[in-house]
DNA sequence: TCAAAAGTGTTCTTGATACACCCATGC
DNA sequence: GCATGGGTGTATCAAGAACACTTTTGA
């Protein structure tokens, strides 16, 4: 059944850069196209927006439904409107970035919809559309966001180490961090809640695992309180 | 002419928020519409997306039709789309701001476009659609932003005094600040060049000019300087 | 001479940085 | 017993916050 509109109209789309953090680096998950434009070349998940949802929506719908991830950490990032970014016609795409808790699962890394699969963020292969530079603009922005918004623990199972929070950041900015100061200012929000058990891995001393407070976060957030690295 | 499409798509328009700095005051510039829905009543000045236009390209477009405005600072901000936030159909807004130089030609405030009109910020009128939202969303975004990068400079006259500044900074930010340590601050940077010129306006001693220098900005930007408050 | 805004330095406090060693564990 | 990452404290330095008076002008 068609529809008519009296002016052409830019088809919508979502795209999502979805970010896990795995063995220390920072990974983004991508699918291969199984269509023309760009049949087999890998892509980020989204897809077209129906008229009766929302953006937020439509972008959580096209990743359960091509990569089975849900209730994710989920963010409008930049809306991509360059007239020819799409080969066919013209295609304007809502960008969107999610974190998800990838360790642990990393076997699940690579399943889920047929052919989706984790890349490492700076080792991505070539990419459909202008998908490559919606990753870079979903990088800075997650740069930039994670030193004054406690997003880097959506990338991180709920108990975690303080080095698995500091690796992380590394990651994330791209620079090496003083293990003490790190542990000094992140530690005196009160935003980290030890537990009792440790993590043991390897052949070292185990190391105790913390929660974050979503909580008491919120809390503090609301008088006026700024999360600062 | 009809155009027909298989699924039914979502129309996309862009809406500018633009603000002005006067009379100590941030001011937006709203549109009295002409026509249903919403009809007399005060809008963002925005307009439909046309198939050969980027989203930017849409926006400063709408931006000079509507208001006659050109050549100002443009940047997209968010965008809306909310399944009923047009009562008539679907339609998702890409939402830009903009500042523009307003100080001087106060006058020319009320003209340009028939019914262009401009109000301080908090005491807007009752606006059309989701736009109030979209101000609210425009006015948090200033207010981060003018803290670490120069984009106050935007919304004063290219020659201005150092008061001015602070002026334009405690409306952004909504708090009072401290003259001396605003200026060994802002001054410290050496992005201010200081002119020989004062400015004489009243009763009182002449203040001193200054001129921001934008290629220094650019040059140091480049090198991982930060600007910061 | 008064009102009104411009302009200017110092002290104190706080937070950032730099830095080196012992601890608990598995092999 | 040794390799590996976990865990801790202090001294220094830089930046931010607090704070009051003199200057220049037009009326």
């Amino acid at each position: 059944m068609p529809h008519t509109y009296q002016y052409p109209r830019a088809a919508l789309t979502v795209d999502c850069v979805v970010f896990g953090f795995d063995e220390g680096e920072l990974k983004v998950l991508l699918i291969q196209r199984a269509l023309d434009p760009f049949k087999a070349q890998w892509a980020l998940p989204g897809g077209f927006v129906r008229l009766d949802e929302t953006l937020d929506a439509a972008a959580r719908r096209e990743l359960a439904e091509e990569t089975g991830l849900r209730d994710v950490f989920l963010e409008q990032l930049f809306t991509f409107g360059a007239v020819a970014r799409d080969p066919r016609e013209r295609v304007v795409s809502v960008a969107y970035y999610a974190l998800v808790k990838l360790a642990g699962h990393a076997a699940c890394a690579a399943t889920d919809a047929a052919d989706a699969q984790w890349f490492p963020v700076f080792q991505a292969p070539r990419l459909a559309f202008d998908h490559a530079e919606i990753i870079a603009s979903a990088l800075a922005r997650v740069k930039g966001k994670v030193r004054y918004q406690p997003i880097g623990f959506e990338l991180l199972p709920p108990e975690f180490t303080l080095s698995q929070l500091q690796h992380l950041y590394e990651a994330v900015l791209g620079e090496a961090l003083d293990k003490r100061n790190f542990r000094k200012k992140v530690l005196s929000f009160g935003l980290l809640a030890p537990l009792k058990e440790t993590f043991r891995s390897a052949a070292h001393r185990p190391a105790r695992l913390f929660r974050f407070d979503a909580d008491k976060y919120e809390r503090l957030r609301r008088r006026g309180f700024n999360f600062e690295l």
